[in-house]
DNA sequence: GTGAAAGCGCTAACAA
DNA sequence: TTGTTAGCGCTTTCAC
C-alpha cells in the first residue's frame, strides 16, 4: 500500500509551512493567492487528504455517533436504523453500529469501546443493561439518547406505558377469545409489553395460565420451538398475543408447519408493524408504531444534544410514541361460532 | 459533561510517568506489581478511558471498516450487513455505515470522507461509479472488496455472470410465456442482470419488446408507477423478470391493487431470494442467493487483506456467487390453458 | 500574510 | 523497572 501523504509533505511541495496549507485547507485565515495555489496544486498532486484523526484530537468531535443495537435480524431495527441514518447523515455524522444480540455483556463491552473512541453520542436501542450500570457508564460522560431502554437519563424514546399490549390483548378479548398466550420477553423495556397483557386479562376477568406465557428468546429457533410447544398442548390458546412483528411472524411459519390455520385455527396479533407485516401470507393484525419517523427522531435528537451540549439534567426527557392498532387478517372474532 | 481524563491525569494521581501508565495498560513492557497496583487504582477512579484516537494516530490502525451500501430499504442489504458484522465484529472490527441512494456522487463523497478517516478497509455493494474513478480513487491505497460492482482490482465478489437471469428468463420461457417484461436497471454491476435477459430471450426466440423493459428508480413510487403504467398496456405481459426481490414485492402489490392475480394473471420470478420472500401473500419464485453467506465472506475476506496486507495485484480475485432457481408459487405454467 | 512552536493524547525508543 | 523525549498529523496561538 502507497504511504499515504501528510500536511507535511504538501507543505515540503508547495514550499510554504505546514500552517499554511493547515490555513488554505480550512479557509481559517486568509492567505496570498499565491500560496493557495500553490498549496491546492501540491494537494493535487499527492492526492492528500487530511488525516481525520488527528483533526479530530484536537477538535474533541468525531462526527460519529455510536448505535447500539441488539441485531439487524428483527426487521424492526433496520428500520429503526434507516430513520436515524437518514436524520444524520444530513448533518454530516457517520453511523457506528454496534450489534449487542440481547447481551449485556457485549452491550457493555461495546459501549466502552465507543467511549474510547470518543463517539460524539449514542443511540441505545432495546438496551439489556441495568440503569444503574447505564448511569455509571454514561451519565453526564456523553450525550445520549435511549430507545425502548427506559433510562433515567438522557432522552428516552419509549412507549406509552403499558397500554399497547394492553389494547391489543383487549382486542383478542373482545373478538370472543378467552384463552390467550403471550410469546415474548420480561425485561427492562419490553416488560412493559407483559404489564399490559396482564393488565388486560385480568380487567376483563380472562383466565390468565402460567403456561400460556412464553418468555422466548430471539432466535427463530427458540420461537419455533417454544411455539411448537404452546400449540401442541391439549388445551391450545385460541388467540396469541406476540411483543413484536418478528415473533408472530415466526408463530405463524410454526404453525402453517403444523398445519394450524391462521386465523381460522389461531388468531395472532403482533407489534410493531414492520413494513413487511401487511404482506404476508396472511397480513398481520398488529399494534402499528412510526419506527421510520422514531428512528429521525432519535438521529435528530441526539445531534441537538451533541450541539448544545445540553446538561444531562436539562436533556433528560421522554417522548411517548404513538400508537395504533391496525387490523388486518390475522385475527377471527370467536363469537359467530363460539 | 464532565472532562474526560487523560493518561496524564491517571500519571498524576498514581504518582508515575505516564510511560508507566502506557506500559501497565498495554502490556508492553514489565511493570513493577506496586506501580501497577497504583495505575489500576488511578484508573478506577477516573474511570479512564484510553483515547482511541490518539492511539490509532500512531499505531495506523482504526479497527473500522466503511460499508458503502446504496440503501437499506431493500432487504437484500440489512442481510448483506448481518452477515458482514458477523463476521467483521469477532475480529475487534466496527463497521461505520455510508448509504448512497445509488447516488455516484454521494457515493465519492463518502468514499473521501472514509478515506480521511483511515478506515482499514472497504466494503463497496452494487457501486454506481465508474472503473476508473474507483481505480483513481481506491487502489494502492486501501484495502477494499467489491459485491456486485466488478471493479477491476480490489477482491470481487460477483455474480455468474448473466447466467442467473437467463436462468430466470429461459424458466418463464419453458412454461410457456411468450410475453416477457423485466424491470430493473442497466448500469454497471446489475446490467449484467439485463443481459441475461436479452441472451434468454434471443436464443430461444422470444420476441423482445422495448416497451417491456422498465429501466427503472429504485424507490417503491417509481417501481409501483412504472408497474402499473406496464400492466396498463393493451398488450401486457403474462410474465415477469424482476431483477430483485425487492422490486418483484412492489410489483406484486401494484399488482394486486390493480385487481391483477399472481400467478394467475400474471406471474413474477424474482433475484435474490430474501428472507421474506418466501412468507409473501403470494411466496416468490426467484433467484436465490446466499447473501448472509456473501455477508460473511466479505466480511472474512476485508480482514484478511487488511491483516496481511496483500497488495492490489495479490488480491485481484473474482469470488463467484452460486445460486439456485427457487419455485414457488409466483409463476403459472401457460401451456395447460394456451 | 506567514512561519515557528506548542500541544491534542498517546506509544515507543532511549537512557538511566 | 522507570522516566524523559520524540513524534503520530494536525490546528492554533504567537511573533514577525
Amino acid at each position: 500500500m502507497d504511504r499515504v501523504s501528510t500536511i507535511k509533505d504538501v507543505a515540503k511541495l508547495a514550499n510554504v509551512s505546514i500552517s499554511t496549507v493547515s490555513r488554505v485547507l480550512n479557509g481559517t485565515t486568509p492567505v496570498s493567492k499565491e500560496s493557495s495555489d500553490k498549496v491546492y496544486k501540491a494537494v493535487e498532486v499527492l492526492d492528500y487528504k487530511p488525516n481525520a484523526m488527528a483533526r479530530s484530537l484536537i477538535s474533541k468531535k468525531t462526527m460519529t455517533i455510536a448505535v447500539i443495537i441488539p441485531n439487524l435480524s428483527n426487521l424492526f431495527f433496520p428500520e429503526l436504523l434507516r430513520g436515524i441514518s437518514k436524520a444524520v447523515e444530513k448533518e454530516g455524522y457517520f453511523l457506528i453500529i454496534c450489534n449487542t444480540d440481547y447481551s449485556s455483556e457485549k452491550e457493555e463491552k461495546y459501549i466502552n469501546q465507543m467511549l474510547e473512541r470518543r463517539v460524539d453520542g449514542f443511540i441505545i436501542v432495546s438496551s439489556s443493561i441495568s440503569n444503574e450500570k447505564l448511569t455509571q457508564m454514561l451519565k453526564g460522560k456523553t450525550s445520549v439518547v435511549f430507545v425502548y431502554s427506559y433510562a433515567d437519563f438522557g432522552y428516552n424514546i419509549m412507549e406509552d406505558g403499558i397500554k399497547a399490549t394492553y389494547d391489543a390483548t383487549k382486542y383478542l378479548i373482545h373478538m370472543g377469545h378467552k384463552k390467550i398466550a403471550c410469546i415474548g420477553w420480561r425485561f427492562k423495556g419490553v416488560n412493559v409489553r407483559y404489564m399490559g397483557f396482564r393488565k388486560a386479562l385480568e380487567e376483563f376477568n380472562v383466565d390468565f395460565r402460567n403456561e400460556y406465557v412464553i418468555d422466548c428468546g430471539y432466535s427463530k429457533e427458540e420461537i419455533t420451538n417454544n411455539t411448537i410447544k404452546l400449540l401442541k398442548m391439549k388445551d391450545r390458546p385460541t388467540g396469541i398475543v406476540a411483543f413484536n412483528d418478528d415473533t408472530a411472524i415466526a408463530i405463524m411459519m410454526a404453525a402453517k408447519d403444523m398445519g394450524i390455520k391462521i386465523p381460522e385455527d389461531l388468531s395472532i396479533i403482533g407489534y410493531d408493524n414492520i413494513s413487511i407485516s401487511n404482506i404476508l401470507l396472511k397480513p398481520l393484525t398488529t399494534i402499528s408504531v412510526p419506527i421510520h419517523k422514531m428512528g429521525i427522531n432519535a438521529g435528530k435528537k441526539i445531534i441537538q444534544i451533541i450541539d448544545n451540549s445540553i446538561s444531562y439534567s436539562d436533556t433528560y426527557r421522554e417522548e411517548y410514541i404513538p400508537y395504533e392498532l391496525i387490523e388486518r387478517e390475522s385475527v377471527k372474532s370467536m363469537d359467530i361460532d363460539s
